[in-house]
DNA sequence: AATGAGCATTGCACATGATGCAACGTGGCA
DNA sequence: TGCCACGTTGCATCATGTGCAATGCTCATT
């Protein structure tokens, strides 16, 4: 729609991948170089693009710190990063939150049982659509016509033998998961995690968010985790509780 | 320089306070709604903006990928995290990893204390450049000038009475952690928080990044955290070590 | 139900501001 | 020293972004 601000933005994903030349800058936008001079400044400006001292690019400080604003002010994830906590004080093992987002599912919170909370390990990154445990309670919450159209549109490498193969197994998954109220990923992403996540609602019973809790196989067998599922879940709706008690801004009757 | 990104690109940090209708965009824009509209779909595009069911904007996903990859090609970082999850795990306090770039001072990885008293930081938010120990050891590294020149420009605000109140005080700090190669703050911050910080430096001598362990002084007193010092520094000059070893696309002599 | 207020959205005519060009500056390398 | 590659600047052109006014939509109020 607007081609100056869509060629400045083109940049950012082309800076993403290291460090830039402002002629590669100006080759990849099709453009003059002191067009993508330009440009260039004035990302600058805003502190989302760095001149680092060989007069290359990289992405910038604010970029992070926007990043980082823009996470805080997820009501889901606040309202759950307490719940998530104690429940990994509970059960020993990592946590994570995430959410759905114009055909994408991304973890917007963890709490690592080993480590403390590494901001930017995995969170961000879009999820494994097709095997997460967290994908799936997130999408079945879809429509019938969406969930069938987004499933075949999608690729499923096969990460693992135990990976979902084609649509047809995971729409039959997603349907039983939507039946079930949780979801399960057994090896389905790397062979020796499991996971088990369950959905987070709103007052309208959509869900917003899903939680998981994976384990390594080695150290906690898949009955063990199972067994688990009672307090993810207990967990899970007591967010849900939390988060329809003070509606952000609406109900819905 | 550029207009149109200029007013796209503001509207990023206005929908990192939370999300905003249209109209609210317009007015902060000082811009006609339509073209409000126009930069708005075209961040939506890009994935940089959301539009959430109310109409509201928020940032979007793509935002944290793209902070993710940056955050990865930050080779200081890579570099730097395992040292720092040993030296936490081995004095239990926090532990930050901070850089300097363009005037800000900001952390870039931070590895919490395993006792229950956290300090709030946050990973991407700039750094009280007057009194955190990080921004001592960094900006003692400019050259004579610049230092004086931002010295001057900066505000001293007095977190606490042992703030460091005005340029003058600042420089000469600054010299000495410049002579001694580490730096403290001593409750300047934070009336209860007390600092050690020490310079990681590439292959040419230059400092690159800053490192810092901060505890609360009721939990360790004053003479305890300075008895850490050598650990830090040891720490720092792994760090240096590994990060000049392999340097990544060229040498300095 | 009907009404209206508040909001997002669309099409259009205008001129502002983004563009490419060509000339200039600069630093590294043989 | 001279060459080459790259970043930088000023300028004339017109493509593009802009504001306006009119339309459509959703919700709250009567």
């Amino acid at each position: 729609m607007s081609q100056t601000l869509d060629r400045g933005l083109q940049v950012l994903p082309l800076l993403a991948q290291g460090p830039t030349g402002l002629g590669e800058v100006a080759e990849h936008l099709g453009v003059h170089k002191s067009t993508a001079l330009r440009l260039l400044r004035t990302l600058h400006e805003h502190g989302l693009v760095y001149r680092q001292s060989d007069q290359r690019y990289r992405l910038g400080a604010r970029l992070f710190a926007l990043a980082q604003e823009a996470m805080e002010s997820l009501d889901v994830r606040e309202i759950a990063h307490p719940h998530l906590v104690r429940l990994n004080e509970a059960c020993g093992h990592t946590v994570h939150l995430a959410v759905h987002e114009e055909g994408e599912v991304l973890y917007i919170d963890k709490v690592d049982s080993r480590y403390p909370v590494r901001m930017y390990s995995r969170i961000g990154k879009p999820v494994a659509l097709t095997v997460a445990a967290v994908a799936k309670v997130l999408l079945s919450d879809l429509p019938e016509a969406e969930r069938r159209t987004l499933a075949e549109g999608l690729d499923y490498p096969l990460y693992t033998p135990r990976s979902t193969p084609h649509a047809a197994a995971f729409l039959k998954e997603l349907a039983a998961v939507r039946e079930q109220g949780w979801a399960t990923d057994l090896g389905g992403h790397e062979e020796s995690i499991n996971c088990v996540a369950a959905p987070i609602r709103g007052a309208d019973g959509r869900t917003v968010a899903a939680m998981s809790v994976s384990t390594p196989h080695v150290v906690v067998p898949r009955d063990e985790l199972l067994a688990l599922l009672p307090l993810v879940r207990r967990t899970a709706d007591a967010i849900s509780g939390e988060f329809s008690g003070r509606p952000p801004t609406k109900d819905t009757p």
